[in-house]
Formats: structure tokens, C-alpha cells, sequence
RNA sequence: GGCAGCGUAGCUCAGCGGUAGAGCAGGGGAAUCAUAAUCCCUUGGUCGGCGGUUCAAAUCCGUCCGCUGCUACCA
């Protein structure tokens, strides 16, 4: 069986994510892990994520908060991983980019690209603060638009008039941060990747993977392909990084670190070896990362749109730069899967104006499946789709507590109370039951096929269907009416129902794996959680007669409109 | 300003060259095991506007309008 290795995009340390930034990267690709875990086993499988720690917006955040760098991200670091396993997100790693390892490994990879000639040294001039004591990027120094008029532009761009602006065009400039104009501008020296030396290279990579990777993600990689590629500035005056080490440049670059963007996507490995060395194998990480040991390797990145530049350019530069130059190459992406913007009432999640809604407070409101249900179910996958608690609250109430929810119910409190607590013996399978199998065969595998594709608002209509297709089962068969008459045949359509849900919870694990758990324990079928793969009439056949069964609580509870409301009003939804 | 994406039933979306689809909401019926939960049937659209290509266009091309995003030292 050949393995599979899935990244999603590092969710920057700054603060706590929203549910665009869960639904566009983390929760899609907890899924598709969790799917194939059931596949091909979980030693076949390998899940990362990390932190990213580095950057200017993290330092400034840090100041605000009034900690040292390292303990304002080792907090939120320890804040997000929480968070993240109360998604159920099923990391097998949850590393962090300020790593030993990634430092280790972007200095590798830095010395290699160096080595083979893909960087230069260039000098820039950068706006530096003497009040803060810091350089300046372009967007942290803000005054009056030179086009507009707008007193806050800011020096990349103006929001005002959106042209594209540079600091030095600004009148009255002063830094973002403190205010101060006592500010100016300084020669500073920095590496630079070569990129645009790779452009055919890249191009014909990226044509190759037209209508195989989404739209989004070719197209994007396209544009930029399209404008020219410009080599990148790799370096920063920064203090919180990985430190450019010596026998680059001959030390010109003493006391700078490499760029946010450049040991990012590196801490996939990095944040692999964190793995490795956390199980006490230190060499086990090459196996996913070094050819010819991860040619049987499947490589899946997950990301947002804004992600997919960097994925598409930067890191497979790096990537097939530094692999002039070494023994063994290291692996590039398979397929990168890119996700659109999940909007809040057709605007954007926004951290700084407090809009939208956020993971921790996600939590505190509903369990997990919940959010995860929906989210997969209107994933921004083909464009931006958009939340409401309108929507969410229809969509749980219907598809989880009435569709799924009461299907679970009904049948096993009739089944105890007209059965008692065991699945009862007697009858046979009628046409009911093999119309049935017929049914779900066919759903089971386009189901299966859209996992297998990716394509996850599919699979969530189709395993829906499923769940509806339970309910009809249950109205044809009618053990209810049976019983009176029949009690032997309304016997066979209770121990199919049952099974039923066994193979419903087994199917529903990825989407929802906190419900499946609740039911195959409720059932007493831990074991029985492998994914169907023969015809389901036997799968309808695992649970026997005399096996126990428990009737768990009731599995959703509705959102009443009054608490809509009160969710609207509190999350600034209500315009 | 440049570039990209989007605009399909009341809502959220699928379809992307061959007589308009799904879920929800709305309407009618059945059933009464169940969280008044389910199941069946059903009303809704000249597919943003205008031109063009084609035997045939939501589907390809042009143009206009509207919305959104990106524009690379914020990630």
C-alpha cells in the first residue's frame, strides 16, 4: 500500500483562528487523514502541522501583549494545539516552526541553495523606525495617500483608493506602531532567491497539473507566472527567527533571519522530524520527505487561496533549488488543494475588527461536529461561500438532529422497547433490505470516490443521502406495523437498522468523529470501524443477533431561532 | 489602474456544448417507531444585461453592469 503525507497551511501564531481559517485548510485536510487512515491504515498516513512563529506580525503582537517573543508564541502555540484537538483535528504532528528541527532544516536548505548559486546577496533600502528601534515593513508605516487625500494609508498600499503605494510616496510618514516620524530610510543587505531563473520550470509543472488541481490553485499560480516571477528578498532584520548562520555570504548577513515565508512551508519537514524525533526514531522523517525512499509517497497540501503563491513559487523553488545540489532529492507536492474564502454575512472574517466567529468561541457555543458538519458540508472549495447562523442553525437542525440525529433514535428505542437491549434474532431479508444493499452500494462508492477526489461538499451531500436513505429504509420496512402482525419480519428490518447505523457511524467517522465514536460505543463495535469495502448487504451482517446495544442520549440538540438571534447579536452578524 | 474569480429557483450551491438540477424554505399527502423528528409528491428560474460563434450555449468568444479578492519585504 503506498502512503499518503497531508500538510495543511501553518495557521500563523498571531492570536486565535476563525472558522475560515479551520474550514480552509485544517478541517478538509483533518478529513481527508482520517479517510485515509481507514484506507490504507494508519501507519500509511501522515498528518502535519505546526505553528508558524515567525514575522513581524507576531512580534508586534507580542509587545502588545507585554511578553518576551518566545513566550507570547509557545502560549498561543499551546492555545491553538488545543483548540485544535478539541476540533478533533487528528495531527499526528502539531510542530512548531521556531523549532531545533526547522531551524535545522531551513538552514540546510538555505546552505544548498547557496551552494548551488539560487541566491544573491542584494542591498535594499528599507524604512527603519528610530523610535522603534526596528526596520519597518512597507504596510507598518502609514500616512496621508499622495492620490487620495486618505490620512492612514498605508506604504504598500492605500485602503482607501487601493493604489499601490511605496513608503517613500507617503506625506507625513510615521510608523504604524508608535507614531513617531522620526523615522528613515536605510541600506540593509539581504538574500535573495533567484526565483524567476525557475519560471519554465515552474510553468511546465504547473500546466501539467491544469484541471488536476483545483481551479483556484492553477489559475493563481498562472497569474503570477504570467506577471514575471521577481526574485525574492529571503531575509529580514529581525531578532525572532532562524538566524542566517555564517557560511552564507561569507556572515555578511550576521544577526538577520530568514523571511516568514521562507521556513514556513519549510517546517513541514521540520515539524516531520519533530515527529520522528518524538518517537524516538530520528531517521523515520526521511521516509516522507527524501527520494528514493518516499517514491511511494503521495504528497497533499491543504491551504487557503491566499496560501497558494508561496506553495506554488517559493517553496517548490526552494525545493527543486536546493535539489541541483543534494544526494538525495527531496519531495515536491503531489497535489495542492486550495480552498476560497468562507465569508460572515458576505464579508470577511476579520480578526482585527472582532468579526466572525472563532475557534475557541466555536467551542464554548457547540460541540465540535457540529461546526464540522457544516463547514464541510458548504466548504469553499469552487468559491467563496458564505456564513450566516441563519444557515447554520437549518443546516444542523435538519441534517443532524432530524436527518441523522432521530434516525439513530427511533430505531434503537423501538428497538428496546419492543426487543429489549440485544439485537433480536429471527426473519429474513426481504426485498426491502436488498433494495436497500442495491442503494447503498451505489452511494457508499460515489461517497468514497469523492473522498478519494477531494471534492468535500460532495461527499457531505452523498453522505447525507446516506443518512436519508436510512430514514426511507426504516418508512418502507415499518417494523412498527410489522410487530402486530409479523414480528419475525419486523425482527430482520431492526437487526438491519442497527447494523445500519454501525456502518452509518463507520462512514461518518471522517466528517464527524466525535458522533461516530458515541454510536459504535453505544453499539459496542469499536472493532467494527473499517471501511466498507465489499457489498454492503454484508456490511448489514456484522452485528448478530444477541449482540448488546445501549440507546445513546439524544445526539443533537436544535438551535432554537431565539438563540440565532442572540448568536447574531453577540457575533455582530445582525446587519 | 492592472490582473483574477464570481453573478443559475426565496436562500445556500451543483452543472460548464445537446430539451434547466440538489438541499433548505413554500404547498399537498402518507405514516405515527422517533428530538412534532420521518417518508412520498409538488409550486418556483427566459441560468446578471447586450451582441457574436455553432445545427445546438448557463456552458465558448466579445462587451457592459454588479460583487469579491490579489497586486509579491502582513501572513
Amino acid at each position: 500500500m503506498s502512503r499518503i503525507l497531508i500538510t495543511s497551511a501553518l495557521p500563523y501564531v498571531n492570536g486565535i483562528k476563525h472558522l475560515g481559517n479551520l474550514v480552509g485548510s485544517m478541517l478538509p485536510a483533518d478529513v481527508f487523514a482520517r479517510y485515509q487512515r481507514l484506507r490504507r491504515g494508519a501507519a500509511n498516513v501522515l498528518f502535519i502541522c505546526a505553528t508558524d512563529e515567525h514575522g513581524t506580525p507576531a512580534e508586534l503582537a507580542a509587545l502588545d501583549e507585554g511578553l518576551p517573543i518566545a513566550e507570547y508564541a509557545a502560549k498561543y502555540h499551546d492555545i491553538q494545539k488545543r483548540i485544535g484537538e478539541g476540533f478533533g483535528l487528528s495531527f499526528d504532528h502539531f510542530g512548531r516552526s521556531s523549532s531545533p528541527q526547522n531551524r535545522e532544516t531551513t538552514q540546510e536548505l538555505a546552505r544548498a541553495l547557496w551552494k548551488g548559486g539560487h541566491l544573491e546577496v542584494r542591498t535594499t533600502r528599507q524604512v527603519y523606525s528610530n523610535a522603534d528601534k526596528r526596520f519597518l515593513p512597507d504596510r507598518y508605516v502609514i500616512g496621508t495617500c499622495p492620490h487620495c487625500g486618505y490620512d492612514r494609508a498605508r506604504g504598500d498600499q492605500c485602503e482607501n483608493c487601493t493604489r499601490v503605494l511605496d513608503p517613500v510616496d507617503l506625506i507625513e510618514p510615521r510608523s504604524a506602531l508608535s507614531g513617531s516620524p522620526d523615522i528613515e530610510i536605510r541600506d540593509t543587505s539581504h538574500l535573495f532567491l533567484k526565483q524567476s531563473a525557475f519560471s519554465d520550470l515552474l510553468r511546465a509543472w504547473i500546466e501539467s497539473k491544469k484541471g488536476v488541481w483545483s481551479h483556484v490553485v492553477t489559475s493563481i499560480a498562472l497569474k503570477w507566472l504570467d506577471e514575471g516571477l521577481r526574485d525574492r528578498g529571503i531575509t529580514r532584520d529581525l531578532e525572532w527567527g532562524v538566524p542566517v548562520p555564517d557560511d552564507i555570504a561569507d556572515g555578511q548577513l550576521k544577526g538577520k533571519v530568514f523571511y516568514v515565508w521562507f521556513d514556513a512551508p519549510i517546517e513541514y519537514i521540520g515539524a516531520t522530524r519533530e515527529w520522528a524525533d518524538a518517537r524516538g526514531e530520528p531517521d523515520a522523517w526521511e521516509r516522507w520527505w527524501k527520494l528514493p525512499e518516499a517514491d511511494d509517497v503521495r504528497y497533499v497540501e491543504f491551504m487557503g487561496k491566499d496560501n497558494v503563491p508561496f506553495h506554488t513559487v517559493g517553496f517548490p523553488v526552494t525545493i527543486m533549488g536546493a535539489n541541483r545540489t543534494a544526494n538525495r532529492q527531496w519531495k515536491l507536492v503531489d497535489e495542492i488543494k486550495g480552498f476560497n474564502w468562507l465569508n460572515y454575512y458576505g464579508g470577511k472574517f476579520s480578526t482585527s475588527q472582532k468579526r466572525g466567529v472563532f475557534m475557541d468561541q466555536a467551542l464554548e457555543i457547540l460541540p465540535a461536529d457540529y461546526w464540522r458538519w457544516y463547514l464541510v458540508a458548504n466548504a469553499p472549495e469552487s468559491a467563496d461561500s458564505s456564513f450566516t447562523w441563519e444557515h447554520f442553525a437549518a443546516t444542523v437542525n435538519k441534517d443532524l438532529a432530524d436527518v441523522l440525529g432521530n434516525f439513530v433514535n427511533r430505531v434503537l428505542k423501538f428497538a428496546t422497547a419492543k426487543f429489549g437491549g440485544a439485537i433480536p434474532d429471527g426473519g429474513a431479508a426481504g426485498p426491502a433490505e436488498h433494495d436497500l444493499a442495491a442503494r447503498l452500494d451505489k452511494l457508499i462508492g460515489q461517497y468514497t470516490l469523492h473522498l478519494e477526489e477531494m471534492q468535500f461538499r460532495k461527499a457531505a451531500q452523498e453522505l447525507r443521502a446516506i443518512w436519508v436513505a436510512a430514514n426511507e429504509y426504516v418508512a418502507v420496512a415499518a417494523p412498527w406495523t410489522a410487530f402486530k402482525s409479523d414480528p419475525a419480519a419486523a425482527a430482520a428490518s431492526i437487526r438491519t437498522a442497527i447494523n445500519l447505523i454501525r456502518l452509518i457511524a463507520v462512514l461518518s467517522s471522517p466528517i464527524v468523529p466525535h458522533t461516530s465514536a458515541a454510536l459504535l460505543q453505544a453499539l459496542g463495535a469499536e472493532d467494527l470501524a473499517d471501511w466498507p469495502t465489499g457489498p454492503a448487504e454484508a456490511e448489514l451482517a456484522r452485528l448478530a443477533p444477541g449482540h448488546p446495544f445501549a440507546v445513546p442520549p439524544v445526539m443533537f440538540a436544535k438551535l432554537a431561532p431565539d438563540a440565532v438571534e442572540a448568536f447574531e447579536k453577540r457575533f455582530g452578524g445582525d446587519f
